[in-house]
DNA sequence: TGATTATATAAGTAAAGGATTATATCAGCA
DNA sequence: TGCTGATATAATCCTTTACTTATATAATCA
């Protein structure tokens, strides 16, 4: 049973609309940091601390693969958490949109 | 289906431990801000700020009933809202300690 | 090894947000 | 009408946080 704190700061992670939309993406397919950096339209920097958070939270997980690393989701052992998730409307549009320019 | 925007407003509202823990409370039944702020130990202007910004997110709702306010939940129509709130642990045992000293 | 690309970290800034104190409004009652 | 209790609003303070710019680390490749 989580507690109100587990909760919130969960919560916390979610409700920045940056993570919110990473999520949503991650929901579709691992991706590496250049790839939502791309299709976020944002700096670099601003996503690799916006990941380092919802990876000190537990909300997604790394994995280097040569030069890139590749996040995706982790939710799997907070319900209250992957219900959300799975209500995110999906990204596929602008996921298509990068393949046609893709960063790497 | 909610963007990403609404969802993350909603998802603001609840990330913060104060309104979480209300949201919680009122998960049992309808409370008045009295009741609300001898459970949460803290003072009445700070929960009649969390309840405005509750009540105008959507979340909550309102009645008078003579001097007193009585809010209760109003989450029906946000599904990803309601499932976290359904996961909300019990808050029994704090109103059974205010039941004994009551606020009216 | 040096150059390039991908990512992380650090420092600074500006804006948002929660809490407190003080005051205003509103309802009930003598 | 005046008083008391319940709630709302205003103003202020302090902390948190998201973003930017600059720099560091790490991996690949020539």
């Amino acid at each position: 049973m989580p507690s109100i704190d587990e909760m919130s700061e969960s919560l916390k992670l979610l409700s920045d609309k940056t993570r919110l939309t990473i999520m949503a993406l991650l929901r579709h397919k691992e991706m590496c940091v250049c790839d939502i950096v791309d299709i976020l339209e944002t700096t670099q920097p601003n996503i690799s601390q916006h990941l380092k958070k919802l990876k000190s939270g537990g909300l997604v997980h790394e994995t280097r693969r040569s030069q890139w690393i590749y996040y995706s989701l982790n939710v799997d052992d907070k319900p209250y958490v992957k219900q959300v998730v799975d209500q995110l409307p999906s990204m596929q549009a602008k996921i298509e949109a990068l393949k046609s320019q893709g960063c790497h």
